[in-house]
RNA sequence: GGGCGUAUAGCUCAGAUGGUUAGAGCGCAGCUCUGAUAAAGCUGAGGUCCGUGGUUCGAGUCCACGUACGCCCA
């Protein structure tokens, strides 16, 4: 077998080769059946939201996953390799909505629910096939549909048509495609997990039943935030993602006290809507009030005293709201103080001061009492209960209490002090109306309009403006209205539509959630990766803090709340478990239903009849809520694995070994949803917390952010597509950059440029734009850049370099060493092989000390991987094999380069040594590196193992013919580097001993090196010698063992070891704090100064290992070697230094003799250089030529032409009177010359 | 308002258990090396270790208070 030339890396195309390849060879399939019924080690995984196409941030999380299981499948470990999609939820509604032109709940009606089901369905399926192609190019092996497939059920979806499919596994299947869509994921089939597939959807079920079982399932009424043209309530965790800066016009309006002339309570509202639906106004006892009187209209004012004078908003003025981004608007005025405001209508007077107490009981008129929803008894909606009150007649000054903390919820500051009450419309106010049992009047309906009972304003939405303007007319007319101003806060908007949010009571679905002790029972048993993020402990308090959960929403595309209730009484409902429950129960609607996923609309004809107690019989019907969506994500450690189709199964990969995501938020998403679920699940079949946790170990990562660490955004083009990426700067580059970084913190990947259109070069051509038809823009990344000139380039040259000799020197490759190399020495085929040689005439004992050297790190590399992936600790590993290639390029290849250069001789043992040793590191390299960066590795074990070059060219010439024609493959040889097993370290390679002695050689070089920079002797002028000394015999002779190498490297000709360098330095001692402060404590002052002072004379025993005794201030130290820091000076002619108790001198003497030396090393080089720009090859012979005005060159050449012809394959070098045509002139020494040269065929 | 965390070079960050002249990468300047390298090596400039007190022979490190920022919760 012979190696295929190499050119430059190309990682880009060389990808793509690589992706057809596996493809041809099915590759991953064979991966499958390699490590089918072997140990299993199980992960999950998290489904990715199917609704958009991938970002860079999505293929972090993916990069571990996929690196992972590659791991663990080369450790033989067998998997399940299931990728998941989320597809259900108002994500995909608004999405849809969007794309049909939608705008309102109505429209839906309007439009279908059947048909706008159907379209969520089919744009679930088109991003499944977009993301799963994205997901393949990034190299991420999952049992993947064909995406095509997938695309021609979104085709057919709500046709009566038949389509055919093949499954993942090999099945062809015919039906309806609603029918084969419903089931995708299934064991039998394989493929990606949907979550909109009926068994997920069914196992939801199981839960809510189970949740009921328990009495946990209750409807409640809450004031929630609510979007109007959404439709739909908000739960606390999405609110938290959905906060803006904003501008109200707020307003300060006075309440007349009734029974009082002219007598007013100030109040202040950022939400004038709600001023139709006051109830109450609340104050702080405690507080200092204010009466003021001003001189306009005499009219007297209650206030807070303390916001008399309050600079409101002055912090925020000056530093913006909390974030970068949050900065005061422009155009927004600085607040006027209250007493401004008073002072520019004519002024006022202050007149007293009084405790809110004295304000509270005290009753006022409202602002709109003569709207029939003030005047309606019982409130809006009525509660029977409060039948006997109004809302206008309900209007008190009451104590705005505290909060569970025991705060007050009126303070000073903000406002007046004194807190209008509207128990409709916030969620405070509720809980204040509840508990002092006030009228409701809530002013909203589902669209966020008024009701009727709100006279001119009904049918007018809340949160328009025109709505604002129309509140302070009417309150102008009245003469209640103080002032107006714009008001900059944050304000909750709607995280998907980017709307205002309205408080507005509702009925909604809750689960209680007061067994969260079990549930943080089961978070403990779960090990949270990284270990500094603290993720238990932020899980254990997001689970003690939570409220109940909501699980409704008033939408149209999601699971199928399971909940009937009965039609004439709501507090009789009851929760289905199952469709065979439900099929039973029915009696009327199945038969509509029964061919259609349950989903609305299709499932909501179905009805039953209650078995309740003095209700049987009664027609129920099911909630037109569909639920939440983190229930769809909570329940897949159940619905994948087979928990109700085959609980054997289920058992055998419950619970996962691993799952991974991007943790800000999941906490209390999905983390939160499945150790919430299966808690629920398994509390009927499990004891311990142990037996019910969902997952082992969970690995969190942080954000991808843009290169200046700010986040990128959809909306104004900097968030980077995937292929933008990918194909600019290569997938393996990014998953160096993703493993490599510490998943604690925020990734600054890149910048993309939207100014900078750019066509990409793609496996399926060049293109300029995305699928989606956004055009396809510049990304520049210095991180990637780094991690190709430091990692990528380093290794592709390594084996460039490699490939480069073995071809010249016809170095091949026997079938043993390849064996060896390629199957590792865990099997017992390859421990033979070794004990017979591998056909070389050297093992590995008799090789030279730097073979040993690289192949003991390389085993020192193993365990690291065996040691820390298995953590999931992928940046330490990548930290290591950094390094190790660093070892490899500039430390073994660059001090070996001679071996490899030498002339062919066939019993050169030693050349052939550097050849095997190469070899073998690079492809167990390979091999290690392999579930890291699958595409170059993958190149490289193709050429070095089977001499095949998965280039762009090669796969154009064989395309249309069989790939491997011509080429004979040993079958017995892993075709591809993952279908071999993951390399297990070689203890007998291994040789700390050997590691630490070239680390001092490697020391004595950066000595060497900084000498000569110190002394201005550049590397190429040879000097006569170094002395070193060392402060422990081992390391004094690990250096001396490895003086050649040290020798070539600083070009210096004798390296020699000495006992000391005392005729060479002066010595310089410290005291060594460290030890001797516990002895002598305050006398260390004096040591300090004083040790340095007695000097060699005093102090040499130390450095031979004496102790020494001295007098200071009259007291006794006792010295020892450890006791002192001995540095080094240095003596004439000579320069020195000195580390970590190795010291070095170089001899600066430089002779006629060096210096001529050094003029035929310059020659040497630019004739190199020469030869390399004029493109020859390594093994091409030349002629050279010169012109010199100076003798010493003519004298230089007559020495030293053997050397230079020698190392420049030159025939001969001719000294010419004056220069030629292409010529280079050149510093030779300290003169000039002009060299060319002259190729000879 | 409560809880947690962070503050070190122009940028990004390391700096168990207190110890002498506080480091790395990137960037910048200079030098060197190169028959693999888009490289690499070396040297240099650049630091009130957020502030103030305290403990200690000795504090970037431990303690207290303050300031700024971030995250979570309300």
């Amino acid at each position: 077998m012979t190696f295929q030339p190499v050119s430059d890396s190309s990682f880009v195309p060389g990808e793509h080769s690589v992706l057809r390849f596996w493809s041809q060879h099915q590759t991953f399939r064979r991966l499958r059946r390699k490590i089918s019924g072997r140990k299993r080690w199980s992960f999950l995984d998290g489904p990715i939201t199917a609704n958009n196409p991938m970002g860079v941030h999505h293929a972090w999380g993916r990069t571990y996953k996929d690196t992972y299981q590659r791991f663990f499948a080369m450790t033989g470990h067998d998997q399940r390799f299931q990728n998941g999609f989320d597809c259900q939820g108002l994500w995909v509604e608004v999405e849809v909505e969007k794309q049909l032109g939608l705008g309102t709940k109505g429209a839906v009606l309007e439009y279908g629910i059947d048909n706008f089901v159907n379209e969520c369905k089919r744009r679930v399926l088109r991003f499944a096939a977009r993301q799963t192609e994205q997901s393949q190019r990034l190299g991420y092996w999952m049992d993947w549909d064909d995406p095509d497939q997938l695309r021609q059920l979104a085709e057919h979806l709500g046709t009566d048509a038949d389509v055919s499919i093949t499954t993942p596994s090999g099945k062809t299947e015919t039906a309806k495609a609603h029918q084969l869509v419903e089931r995708l994921g299934n064991p039998e089939w394989g493929g990606s997990y949907f979550t909109f597939s009926t068994e997920n959807n069914e196992t939801i079920w199981t839960f809510l039943k189970k949740c009921f079982e328990r009495g946990k399932i209750y409807q409640g009424h809450d004031v929630m935030p609510w979007s109007g043209r959404g439709g739909s309530a908000y739960s606390q965790m999405e609110i938290a993602e959905g906060r803006k800066l904003t501008t109200h016009k707020s307003v300060f309006v006075r309440f007349p006290l009734r029974g009082r002339t002219n007598e007013f309570l100030l109040v202040w509202t950022t939400t004038p809507w709600t001023l139709t639906s006051n109830v109450a106004a609340a104050v702080n006892p405690d507080l200092d009030y204010l009466k003021i009187q001003a001189k306009r209209d005499s009219a007297i004012y209650y206030l807070a005293k303390d916001n008399l004078n309050y600079q409101r908003l002055a912090t925020e003025f000056r530093d913006g709201f909390g974030r970068p981004e949050w900065k005061w608007p422009e155009g927004v005025g600085k607040l006027k103080t209250i007493a401004q405001i008073f002072k520019e209508q004519g002024g006022f007077e202050e007149l007293e001061t009084l405790k809110g107490s004295a304000l509270v009981g005290l009753s006022y008129d409202g602002p709109f009492d003569e709207l029939p929803a003030q005047q309606q008894p019982g409130g809006v909606p009525v509660d029977e209960n409060l039948s006997h009150r109004t809302g206008a007649g309900s209007h008190l000054v009451i104590d705005g209490g505290r909060d569970s903390r025991g705060n007050a919820n009126v303070v000073a500051g903000e406002g007046t002090g004194i807190v209008h009450v509207a128990p409709g419309c916030g969620d405070i106010d509720h809980k204040l109306g509840v508990s002092l049992d006030l009228p409701v009047i809530a002013p909203l309906r589902e669209d966020g309009t008024y009701t009727e009972e709100f006279g001119e304003f009904a049918g007018r939405e809340a949160i328009s403006p025109e709505t604002a303007e129309l509140v302070f007319e009417r309150l102008r007319e009245k003469g209640l209205l103080v002032a107006t101003e714009i008001y900059p806060h944050i304000y909750p908007h709607c995280w998907r539509t980017g709307d205002e949010l309205v408080f507005r009571l509702v009925d909604e679905w809750f689960i209680n959630m007061d067994w969260r002790e079990e549930i943080k029972d089961v978070t403990r048993q779960i090990t949270w990766l990284p270990d500094s993020i603290d993720g238990q402990k932020r899980e254990l308090e997001w689970l003690s803090g939570m409220g109940d959960w909501m699980i409704s929403k008033k939408r149209f595309w999601g699971l199928a709340l399971p909940i009937w209730v009965n039609e004439n009484d709501p507090t009789d409902f009851e929760v289905i478990g199952s469709l065979a429950e439900l099929k039973e129960r029915a009696i009327e609607g199945w038969g509509d239903f029964e061919g259609n996923t349950p989903h609305r609309p299709w499932i909501d004809g179905v009805i039953i009849e209650s078995q309740a107690e003095g209700r049987e019989g009664q027609r129920m019907r099911r909630i037109p809520d569909v639920g939440n969506p983190w229930l769809d994500a909570g329940i897949v450690p159940f619905s994948t694995m087979g928990y109700n189709s085959n609980r054997e199964e289920w058992q055998k990969w419950y619970p996962a070994d691993l799952v991974t995501e991007c943790f800000p938020g999941q906490f209390r998403n999905w983390f939160y949803s499945m150790l919430s679920l299966s808690t629920m699940m398994r509390y009927d079949e499990a004891e311990n917390a142990d037996d019910k946790k969902p997952f082992r170990t969970l690995l969190g990562h942080r954000l991808v952010q843009n290169e200046h660490g700010k986040p990128m955004h959809k909306s104004d083009g900097t968030a980077i597509w995937f292929e933008e990426a990918a194909e600019q700067l290569g997938v393996d580059t990014m998953r160096w950059m993703y493993l490599a970084q510490n998943p604690a913190a925020d990734l600054r990947f890149g910048t993309r440029h939207p100014d900078k259109p750019v066509t990409l070069q793609t496996p399926g051509g060049p293109t300029d734009k995305t699928r989606e038809g956004i055009p396809t823009c510049t990304v520049t990344s210095s991180p990637a850049d780094e991690t190709r000139r430091q990692i990528l380039i380093p290794l592709w040259n390594c084996y460039k370099f490699f490939i480069d000799y073995a071809i010249a020197d016809g170095f091949v490759a026997s079938d043993l060493l390849r064996q060896r190399v390629a199957l590792g020495s865990s099997f017992n085929a390859t421990s033979s092989a070794t004990e017979a040689g591998t056909g070389t005439s050297s093992g590995v004992a008799d090789r030279p000390e730097i073979d040993r050297w690289i192949l003991s790190n390389l085993q020192s590399l193993i365990e690291v991987a065996h040691r820390e992936l298995p953590q999931y600790n992928a940046p330490a590993f990548c930290a290591a094999a950094a390094g190790f290639i660093d070892d490899l390029s500039n430390w073994y290849i660059r001090r070996n380069r001679r071996r490899f250069w030498r002339t062919k001789d066939a019993s050169d043992t030693d050349k052939v040594a550097a050849y095997e040793t190469l070899y073998e590191v690079l492809v167990t390299l390979c091999r290690l590196l392999a579930p890291c960066i699958p595409f170059l590795t993958e190149r490289m074990y193709q050429n070095l193992i089977f001499g095949r070059e998965l280039s762009v060219e090669s796969q154009l010439q064989s395309a249309g013919t069989d790939e491997s024609s011509g080429q004979q493959f040993d079958a017995s040889l892993p075709e591809s580097v993952h279908l071999c097993d993951y390399p297990v370290a070689e203890t007998s390679l291994l040789d700390s001993a050997l590691n630490l002695r070239m680390a001092a050689a490697q020391k004595v070089v950066r000595l060497g090196h900084k000498l000569r920079e110190e002394s201005n002797l550049r590397v190429r002028q040879p000097l006569a010698e170094l002395r070193f000394a060392a402060n422990s015999v081992e390391t004094a002779e690990a250096i001396q063992q490895l003086a050649e190498v040290i020798g070539e490297e600083l070009n210096i000709h004798s390296v020699a070891r000495q006992d000391n360098l005392d005729s060479l330095v002066s010595y310089a001692y410290k005291p060594n704090l460290k030890t001797l402060g516990p002895k002598y404590g305050k006398l260390l002052n004096t040591l300090r100064t004083r040790l340095p002072e007695l000097g060699d004379a005093v102090l040499a025993p130390l450095r031979r290992g004496g102790n020494v005794t001295v007098q200071l201030d009259g007291q006794t130290v006792d010295l020892t070697p450890e006791d002192v820091l001995i540095s080094t000076e240095q003596a004439a002619a000579w320069v020195c230094s000195d580390d970590s108790g190795i010291q070095v001198a170089i001899s600066t003497v430089l002779t006629p003799e060096l210096i001529r030396e050094g003029m035929s090393r310059d020659f040497v080089r630019q004739v190199q250089q020469l030869r390399k720009d004029a493109g020859l090859n390594i093994q091409d012979r030349i002629r050279i030529q010169f012109h010199a005005s100076d003798n010493s060159v003519l004298a230089m050449v007559a020495e030293w032409g053997d050397y230079i012809r020698g190392e420049t394959l030159a025939d001969s070098i001719e000294s010419q009177s004056s220069p030629g045509v292409q010529t280079r002139s050149a510093n030779v020494g300290d003169t000039e010359a002009t060299i060319w040269i002259v190729q000879l065929t």
